[in-house]
DNA sequence: ATGAAACCTGACCAAACGGTCAAATTGAGC
DNA sequence: GCTCAATTTGACCGTTTGGTCAGGTTTCAT
């Protein structure tokens, strides 16, 4: 049973799998009621009535559209916890933060159409994931004030000045695209963005960055 | 003519504060498909037909409250001109913006909404008055670096920096407010995060804060 | 080969939506 | 009090949308 991957089940995982790129990409022009089914499924390139038997409504769809997101948002999360160090771990995670933002702005846009709707769909994601993610990395960072190693700032306040300018990048990329002339950024510019963000950011927080882009060359590449 | 204000025209400026308002709050909460022209005369307190009457369509009704809170912003944005001194500026302008979040949270959302979709109704603002204010502002943070007032800062990530964290707190509120245990956050609470901001911020580009809460005291109370 | 289960799809349906309209109501000017 | 334009409203309409369904096709174990 096992060692057959049939023909079958592996066109059934393709066809999953587009139907929930396909709808990542809509729900994130359009939001939830904007898209609709028919479009979805066009660019899935499948007749409606087909995506209907993959999933049975279009809530569930795009409630699995949504944990999907938000399991790639806890692994970049987790980057956090990568270092010991302040310096290190903040610039990791905002650099990774940056990266999500420009490789995967989709997600990032349906996930801030979700918040803005008062998420309908994850809430309950919110008051246990993120809301123990968030105490823990509070903790964290109270310490290092406590040990001396950044000013006192208040953490919660840190977090959230992380996450709106990282997501910026993806969620308001058509407002900066359009102040850049309406050109896409190019990989110089993005990387300029990001090293400023993680500057501005140590900085303001009273560490002292040893040198620029000493941690991961990234994806500007 | 002029001395008698009709009961007629104040009942009809009337009806259409109640309908900009409530279309407001409509779009705020459901983005532009989400919302529908009965909920916005529900809300408004007239039937759907009447609504028609003073608006022709959605369409219309939608460009008008995407106007009104353009406007908004731009005369907070201004507030950028009041002091030539770079912490002065600076202090004021992040101190507006939150201020702006904590008051008009619907208003920022809908903006937000509109930029996430690529702003279908909004693109010409953003390419003219929006284009060349960002150009004037960028003009001015160039000036004050290259008279070493501040640390040597890509002027766009620092505006955009300022502009997502502000806006962040009327977006992102319902976030906030989960990972504030379900409770709006109290004046004190955003108190504290308005002055975080500034302080993260000014001291992110090199300037040394003289006292906290110097500039305008703030809706807080 | 064959039967059964999985998969696919054109046609269809009920609900919701934006918008219209004709008829009723109101109120300012005479 | 009368007139007429402005305003209000319930009923209605065409379109779009999420979802269903019956029937056809493919795949696979036996």
């Amino acid at each position: 049973m096992d060692r057959k991957v049939s023909t079958r089940s592996a066109a059934r995982a393709e066809t999953e799998r587009a139907i929930l790129s396909a709808a990542e990409a809509v729900f994130a022009e359009h939001g939830y009621r904007g898209a609709t089914t028919g479009m979805i499924a066009e660019r899935a390139g499948i007749p409606k009535a087909n995506l209907h038997y993959y999933f049975a409504t279009k809530e569930a769809l795009y409630r699995q559209v949504v944990e999907n997101i938000f399991m790639i948002w806890l692994d970049a999360a987790n980057s956090f916890d990568d270092c010991e160090d302040p310096e290190e771990a903040l610039t990791h995670y905002i650099t990774t933060k940056m990266d999500i933002s420009r490789q995967h702005p989709m997600g990032s846009k349906v996930w801030a159409n979700e918040i803005l709707h008062r998420a309908p769909v994850i809430q309950d994601y919110l008051e246990t994931t993120l809301r123990e993610w968030t105490a823990t990395r509070i903790a964290i960072i109270e310490r290092w004030v406590s040990e001396g190693r950044m000013d006192p700032v208040d953490p919660r306040t840190l977090l959230y000045m992380i996450w709106s300018t990282t997501q910026h990048y993806a969620d308001f990329i058509h407002q900066i695209e359009t102040l850049n002339d309406g050109k896409p950024l190019s990989d110089d510019q993005f990387a300029v963005a990001r090293d400023n963000v993680v500057r501005i950011i140590l900085s303001g927080v009273g560490i002292r960055a040893r040198a620029a882009s000493s941690v991961k060359a990234g994806a500007a590449r």
